[in-house]
DNA sequence: ATTTGACTTAGAATTATTCTAATTCATCTT
DNA sequence: AAGATGAATTAGAATAATTCTAAGTCAAAT
């Protein structure tokens, strides 16, 4: 998928309208950089996808796109540990797992209401709007699950 | 507490002697600093609180102690979005809460087997050695718990 | 058509952190 | 006790992700 498709686009319309932002063709084609390949991206990695569909964008338009999407709520920032900022497209109540072997980050599922469940450890005058939810750790060999 | 105790002092000294490094009066003010107050100061605050200690300390070499208790297992790093990293000398288990406000970094215990428990939602291959959680929001107001 | 303000851009600036190379220091050997 | 060995400390330079700046472009609104 190179371009976004209908439906993608007008999520992205709606989202950033409802934002006060506009939609333009560096905000699409990052954000479908993003929906085409789930593997948690940086910055600079989502600069060179996006440079080889538009080679014209810059690494600041790049950032601003990001931090755009971001703001709408269509995109959500992962970071680990120092390493630079992760960008995830994935809205599902979701855990990541951070490889340290690779550094790669995978997404996890998590049951509905398990992210609000968690909220229950918090005492009273904590009032959490997201919950955040990091293992680390080793992908065991050989085992297809 | 300007100084460590003999208790804690001890801690330290077993510690690194663990994991094959030497106790030092730098290590030791470090420690002694994180122990005092408790309140998750980055690396630039660790070294103004360390300074006033001990003048002559340098900012290298607080990254440097800091960086072996954390390898010693003494202090845990505390990354909190793209801000600074904190540290925290708190080994019980549990999480953060980030306000929004203010910024700041509070720790929350959690009830014993909670932390272990959640790695329940891992599939098989996914082993964890760490699992962090974070929450991010408000403090309610004029509510004293 | 002109204005307005949002968006994009290249490059400079910032900043937390790491690296380098030189020195100091403690411990070990003889 | 003197010298050797390697760990620890230090000041300052280097790095790298991100943000800022200022100028230019573009689209929509008047």
């Amino acid at each position: 998928m190179k371009r976004l498709g209908q439906e993608d686009k007008e999520t992205l319309a709606t989202a950033l309208d409802h934002s006060g932002q506009r939609a333009t063709p560096q905000r699409e084609t990052v954000f479908s950089v993003l929906l085409d390949q789930r593997d948690h991206p940086t910055a600079d990695e989502v600069y060179a996808r996006t440079k080889s569909r538009m080679p014209t964008i810059s690494m600041a338009t790049v950032y601003n796109c990001l931090e755009t999407l971001v703001s709408s709520g269509l995109v959500k920032q992962v970071n680990i540990e120092r390493e630079p900022t992760r960008y995830c497209p994935n809205l599902a109540p979701h855990a990541h797992f951070h490889c340290r072997d690779t550094g790669r980050v995978y997404d996890v599922p998590v049951p509905a209401g398990t992210m609000e469940k968690l909220t229950d450890v918090l005492p009273g005058k904590y009032q959490a709007d997201s919950v955040e939810l990091v293992f680390r750790g080793h992908l065991s060999k050989g085992t297809s699950s």
